[in-house]
DNA sequence: TTTAAAACATGACTTTTGTCATGTTCGGAC
DNA sequence: GTCCGAACATGACAAAAGTCATGTTTTAAA
């Protein structure tokens, strides 16, 4: 993790999209200059499991994976951070170690705001609380989500829905390839299977015209198919 | 579910459990006045998947199953909330219909809270918010380790540490049994497996002597084998 | 450009888990 | 007490998924 090139909070996009969208101008500022701008490589980790946060870190560019290891020695992937989202959030505000590990799935720029400016903000401004709690039930709801359908469907059906995700939250390039590109073990990590099991199943959907493939990128070539298939048809 | 006796939130203990200890004694007094006691029947239930809540339900007394029914027809339990918790909290803030189906476990006495006044409270009173905020963080940890956990464990190891959260969570009766009686049915769609799958690997724990059991009561006999098996040894 | 390591792919086999069928036991209504 | 339905239990089999072995292709570094 390198540092960046500065910015201000005040003007940065990426704040439509969370919740330093509710902090008034003078709370902005304060972050602003308090934020250290930060470039994370392909591979490389932002946080681990278990460290004491003294921040958390707003997405500007690029994905983070966050995931956390199991006692199988397999990684499972939690969450796919991008742009706009504030990684680190939970930790802070539980005041607890990280429950996850955060690693960048390919090249990102991060800031990094101490968790002072936030923890502040959170005691003082009801908006910005109510703000950030809003993000946290919707987290929170996509969580239990995950965990129906992790337990109630088959690991052919979870690839399936891995890929539609992928399209609606990443988008796709000019190809109609996912955007996002990740390694069939970030997949089957994703999707909680080993990573056989997944590139077996991308062959078969290959092979039946559900998806193409061109290197490791992925497009989707039959939506609907693929989407009655997540649903158990 | 039916209306019950009349009680004052400033002199319940449960608050102590929950967000609601970090209200203004004027605050208490207000959502005291607004809220209803009713008693829930084993087996009813309290809101379905897709309600629109109109407030909360702070828990006095007895266990509700918190679930989500997947397209396969199974009814997947995705958390169990006792005495100082309030449900429905998430949709409340996050002003979306319910996304999981409250049913009452055993009786129950809970008391509903409109949810103006949550929401004045929260908008007002930034203590209150992070208290909140702090709680469903909590949430949240223990949704994302579900996830590991259903992805990555066997149902044996599931199994295993569901008797275990159940005696560390809800405790025993003066024999050893754990005190919260949950039918094979409901701690199949806790673990997230089939009923027959849960009855055959209760008998085996039972032959193996890491429970004992008595009808529909489940004792645990041997802690640390429990413990070493869902650790995955 | 060569080359070694990592990622991808597939076959063969085992283990795990689900499904269907059938039978038993238990608890409450009458 | 008797009866009925629900919950519990188990066997037999099928399907799903994991593991291990092995080979191929990419990728990136020397």
């Amino acid at each position: 993790m390198k540092d960046g090139i500065e910015t201000r909070c005040e003007s940065c996009i990426v704040r439509q999209f969370n919740s330093l969208r509710a902090m008034s101008k003078e709370e902005l500022k304060k972050v602003s200059d308090s934020k250290i701008t930060k470039t994370v490589k392909k591979g490389e980790s932002i946080f681990e499991e278990g460290d004491k946060l003294s921040g958390v870190y707003c997405v500007r560019g690029g994905v983070s994976k966050l995931s956390k290891l199991s006692a199988n020695g397999k990684d499972q992937i939690v969450k796919l951070a991008t742009k706009g989202e504030v990684i680190g959030q939970r930790s802070v505000i539980a005041e607890e170690h990280a429950n996850l590990s955060a690693t960048a799935v390919n090249d990102m720029e991060v800031c990094f705001i101490p968790k002072e400016s936030i923890v502040n903000t959170l005691n003082t401004n009801p908006n910005f609380a109510v703000e950030v709690l809003r993000h946290m039930a919707h987290d929170l709801k996509e969580a239990d989500d995950v965990i129906v359908n992790m337990s109630q469907k088959t690991v052919k059906q979870r690839v399936a829905e891995a890929f539609l995700y992928l399209k609606n939250n990443f988008g796709e390039d000019k190809d109609g390839f996912l955007a996002l590109i990740l390694s069939r073990e970030d997949i089957a990590n994703v999707v909680g299977t080993a990573t056989e099991s997944c590139i077996r199943i991308i062959s078969e959907f290959k092979k039946k015209k559900y998806i193409k493939t061109s290197g490791k990128k992925i497009g989707i070539a039959d939506e609907r198919g693929l989407q009655d298939l997540a649903e158990g048809f």
